[in-house]
DNA sequence: CTGTTAGCGCATTCAC
DNA sequence: GTGAATGCGCTAACAG
């Protein structure tokens, strides 16, 4: 079989004994706008489907200054919180003809940096991102290299763009709280790293819950920081220690820690609810189906990726310069037994 | 500020007095095929760093005829089945500088035909496609196109092309007769589109090994069809109906209803183990901290992964036209205490 | 060894 | 109303 040459402008051109541009014109819509004919734009119009003409958006990109396409920059799209945050953007951004190309920076400013630049090379139109820790410097260069971003999940601190969040301290106060009511008396947190934005306002939603209770020991001595890449190897040993120094309830700051804790205290043999307390941000699939069910936080994801999107689309476009705005929706406290 | 241009290669050209070739075959890497003398091959890649030079992959894309950029296909990358795989395509395409474009189809051909044309309008190098039931048609179509393309997960009978699939007939086998093995009497076989070429296999494998065994009832009225739509609807219905009619064990053709099933189980009050005994495809996150744990079959997505990015970049560079593989990974089986 | 030139496919300005 | 011409930024073929 031939290996069918791909239809262009020219060749629909060709065959009506047209010029390009007239079939430029119309096939980009604006024939009412330059007043072309209706039978001719009907014409070039059928005969672009006959020939199976879809346009090289390579060569419209370079032409228009706007590739289409949307970078997304998150921490790991195979964690739940990520993959359907993915979902989300690709939603909303389809609705405005974009296309969505991911990268995974596995907390690591230096992959993220990569993935900026090959963003960027890439020419993408802007990017949706979730900030790592120690990223400032190469999100300052992206601002100066005026391509339109927003935060997602976090922001950092020192680069002020818009940002679209949940409400971490107002979620992790209620969840706190809600193990204080319930009688726990010392309650541990952990959380990946303590220098993100979010986790930074999620442990003190955690702390001034604590420390306006009755409850009264060194709160600081029980928040523990198990990084991304420690899970596997301190974290145990971590959770471990808090019970044996009296911990009886646990706040975990996201859902792999929740998750991966879970699996430990039922090696440990440690019985949820009747031993130990528990409460997580996040609410994946699995704080549904365990027993006891993990009660915890949900994040409005669909709507903080609808708003990023609208603050992105409004940037690309370059209406209103607005000063940046941060957004910060309220999460959804979900109880269940495990507390 | 100054909305600072972005640097292109005549201006490094420019500013060191050489012509715009000779810049471009330095960043390209071909100095030395070139025999480009090396201090003048140092000096233009040292002033590109300086002026923070970025190549424009559009219209590098535009000339070579290669965009850089693999598609992605997936039923739904919220799914942490496809999450992971998507993870794992992306460190794959990686390795070969490719970047990332994904999009869901929702087991929707509509969607599905969608998604390739505009994938294919933007000059993607390659796609890997999940295929939905009834997209014969459309990819047949993309084949014409010459665009390469390998399946994963699934395939689609109509279309010869690379495939690389779990061994769903033996993971299925195994996992339904352990059940049976277990001494459970009369197996429920849930599945969402029975036509799907995994999906097929996997009830193959849960019929043959029933009809293996001493057990002896019409199978075919204990397989159950629940479409991806109707599992908020009519998922516990026919659960309920399946045991009432004497089902002490399920079979989930995957994780999505596996998962859902389980929530339905608890609400009717009906005991893991004790009632019935359960089995499910894949193996998510909620399989191993739900208790009991569910015995399963994990998938192994990362080896299926690498295999289809390295039968897709060799139809990419167009080497050896070898017949189309169907690679067939073997599973691995997980046993919990849910049966 | 390096400069010049001609497009890649499309959008857009200017003629007629 | 439509055709012709120009160039987006880059690569590659050809000169010299």
């Amino acid at each position: 079989m031939m290996p069918k040459k791909r239809i262009r402008q020219v060749d629909i051109a060709d065959k009506l004994n047209v010029s390009v541009g007239l079939v430029s014109l119309v096939l980009s819509g604006k024939s009412h706008e330059f007043r072309i004919s209706d039978e001719m734009a009907a014409k070039v119009i059928e005969t672009a489907k006959a020939l199976g003409y879809r346009p090289n958006q390579l060569a419209r990109g370079l032409r228009t200054g706007k590739s289409g396409i949307i970078g997304l920059l998150v921490a790991d799209i195979s964690n739940p919180f990520f993959g359907k945050m993915a979902r989300c953007i690709e939603n909303e951004a389809a609705k405005l003809e974009y296309q969505v190309m991911f990268g995974s920076s596995d907390e690591n400013s230096e992959k993220l940096e990569n993935l900026i630049n090959t963003f960027s090379s890439r020419q993408v139109d802007g990017m949706i991102i979730v900030p790592v820790f120690d990223s400032e410097r190469i999100l300052l260069s992206l601002q100066e290299q005026s391509i339109p971003f927003v935060f997602v999940d976090r922001y950092c601190e020192g680069v002020d763009e818009d940002a679209v969040v949940v409400d971490n301290y107002l979620g992790s106060y209620e969840l706190t709280s809600l193990l204080i009511k319930k009688g726990y008396r010392k309650i541990a947190a952990l959380a990946h790293n303590l220098g993100l934005s979010n986790i930074k306002e999620r442990i003190q939603g955690y702390t001034t819950a604590l420390k306006e209770s009755p409850l009264d020991y060194p709160v600081e001595e029980f928040i523990f920081e198990v990084d991304f890449d420690q899970v596997d190897t301190r974290l145990e040993a971590v959770l471990k220690r808090a019970h044996k120094d009296g911990c009886d309830a646990f706040f975990f700051a996201n859902n792999k820690l929740g998750i991966s804790s879970l699996k430990y205290f039922d090696k440990i043999g440690l019985s949820i609810k009747d031993d130990i307390g528990i409460v997580s941000f996040d609410n994946p699939e699995a704080f549904q189906v365990t027993k006891p069910g993990i009660t915890c936080l949900e994040q409005p994801i669909d709507l903080m990726c609808e708003k990023a999107i609208q603050l992105l689309s409004r940037k690309i476009e370059g209406r209103v310069k607005t000063k940046p705005e941060r957004i910060s929706l309220p999460g959804n406290l979900i109880i269940r037994e495990s507390c």
